[in-house]
RNA sequence: GCUCCAGUGGAGUAGCGGCCAAACUCACGGCCCUCUCACGGCCGAGCCCCCGGUUCAAAUCCGGGCUGGAGCACCA
């Protein structure tokens, strides 16, 4: 019975224990991100995870850019910081930032130590030539160099003496394992490409991810490595440079792919960069990219972001995650500070007939003591054309009162809240007709314009506000009459 | 073709031998509350992929199948 009390007041954690922690001082993780963009959403996982498993465990984790393709994964320059910054907004502060491009010498010490020990060798068979040996189980005439050809071949490769494509540093592991993608692996390869880092220009030969991550993960103390799916025989693979150097191999835990609905644009980091090349996205934060950034201008903070990617568990099978869980968290955090104000696209005027000289709603209904808005009625309205009721038939102007739609304008007819309560009449919001706020609301659908009440210029830049039965929108522009503002979730 | 991995309401997760004709979050529909279609409250919805087996007892264990995903790159 004891033991099952103790158990209980940790039941609700909030992600599955980590496999043999018992076994580490520290638990220590790192995210490995390719710099080659800024994040996409699905990116927001490995903070998300890794963070809250570093607060599980008090542990910590590293940032360590994997750019050691300088070609088909060309790292963007801008990227490493914006990332940083993309973690930074999701709530997590990396205990040590480090750039592979910063480590080849390592790897080139450690891939000399490991030709020593007769673990690799250096290969000119042509792809296709190779692959079809390591099909059948048949090694390549390589494999058998002596070590000192090897060495002497190795460091023609790191003096870049070979063009892209000609030598290659294979790691020897089986030929005839029964896992193909695990038979005698590339380590390193010629990439005539400079690295965009001015530091990491020079490079020819660059280690592969299943080399470089490897020993980085050794020699950073990782203890616990969480990747996808796609990397799952990474770490077979890795295993055999592990047993030559005799190191032990971290715990990994794999996830599927996570899949966002609600965008027409595919999430994939160099989709995106296309499109914003070719002018279709305005840029990174674009609200119809899937982008952080793009959320994070909507007004959307990074913990209703990062609790629904904790949420998603770390099942290895691909999972979709429904936008509208980020949306709700979100609304949760954001609801009680937002002040609301009107806000009628696709206008139509009405004059007003009798009736007081403006209306007050309060910013807020469960927060009386925040004031109310002051809202003219100088003589005629706006509102939405498909709020306008039947010849005859009434509509309660929230904040002001009822009117009756007749020939072409309003009539007022009173504020006896009875005719809402009671009587059945819709409540609609208003503008005035003169002296509104114009704005440009931007969406994931485009951008839709309108006209707010006048006090929505007291709006903030930044501040995230309601525009009544429309949504929530973080304010992104105020210049006195005219106002940007970012669709944040309804 | 070879090798891995997974399969619980619309989405996601939890449960991992009896307390489970299944819990939670989001979505959806309905009702209530409300001067917002926000917030809040209540209700609805699943034969736990299939077939066998083990067991007094299976969503939970075993075998087979089916379906889906991933890898077999000089990408990460």
């Amino acid at each position: 019975m004891e033991e099952l009390d103790s158990e209980d007041e940790e039941d609700d954690q909030l992600l599955p224990d980590l496999p043999n922690v018992e076994a580490y001082d520290e638990i220590r993780m790192r995210v490995a991100p390719n710099p080659n963009g800024p994040w996409h959403i699905g990116h927001a996982r490995m903070p998300a995870v890794i963070g809250t498993y570093k607060e599980m465990y008090d542990g910590s984790f590293l940032v360590r850019f994997d750019d050691t393709d300088p070609e088909t994964k060309r790292p963007d320059l801008s990227a490493y910081d914006a990332i940083l910054e993309d973690i930074e907004y999701l709530g997590f502060e990396p205990d040590e930032v480090m750039k592979a491009s910063d480590r080849v010498e390592t790897y080139y010490d450690h891939a000399r130590e490991l030709i020593e020990m007769g673990g690799a060798y250096t290969c000119s068979c042509g792809g296709e030539e190779f692959s079809e040996l390591k099909n059948s189980g048949k090694p390549c005439p390589h494999r058998d160099k002596d070590t000192e050809t090897v060495i002497d071949e190795f460091e023609s490769m790191v003096d870049g003496d070979y063009a892209s494509g000609e030598m290659v540093l294979r790691v020897k592991t089986d030929i005839e394992h029964k896992n193909p993608a695990l038979r005698d692996w590339v380590a390193f390869r010629m990439v005539d490409t400079p690295h965009p880092r001015e530091e990491a220009e020079d490079y020819r030969a660059w280690p592969m991810l299943d080399f470089q991550s490897g020993v980085d993960d050794h020699l950073t103390g990782v203890t616990h490595i969480i990747r996808g799916i796609d990397l799952q025989d990474s770490a077979k693979r890795q295993q055999f440079v592990y047993d030559y150097f005799d190191w032990e191999y971290p715990e990994v835990l794999h996830w599927g792919h996570v899949q966002v609905d609600e965008y027409g644009v595919k999430m994939s980091t160099s989709t995106i960069k296309k499109l914003i090349e070719d002018g279709e996205l305005d840029g990174w934060d674009d609200p119809r990219a899937p982008t952080i950034q793009s959320l994070r201008r909507r007004g959307i903070h990074g913990s209703a972001i990062v609790d629904a990617m904790v949420g998603l568990g770390m099942s290895t099978s691909g999972v979709d995650l429904a936008m509208s869980t980020i949306y709700a968290n979100n609304r949760d955090i954001v609801d009680d500070a937002s002040d609301r104000y009107f806000l009628v696209r696709d206008g139509v005027e009405k004059a007003v007939v009798g009736g007081p000289e403006a209306g007050e709603p309060p910013l807020h209904p469960d927060h009386e003591d925040r004031g109310r808005r002051h809202i003219p009625v100088p003589g005629a309205v706006r509102v939405e054309s498909k709020d306008v009721p039947a010849n005859g038939e009434r509509i309660w102007l929230k904040g002001y009162g009822c009117v009756r739609h007749t020939r072409d304008a309003f009539e007022y007819t009173g504020d006896d809240i009875s005719a809402v309560r009671d009587e059945g009449v819709d409540v609609i919001h208003w503008v005035p007709a003169d002296d509104t706020v114009s704005v440009t609301m931007r969406t994931a659908e485009g951008d839709v314009t309108g006209e707010a009440e006048p006090d929505f210029a007291d709006a903030d830049v930044d501040e995230v506000v309601q525009f009544e039965r429309i949504g929530f929108v973080r304010v992104d522009e105020q210049n006195g009459d005219e106002s940007v503002v970012y669709w944040t979730h309804k």
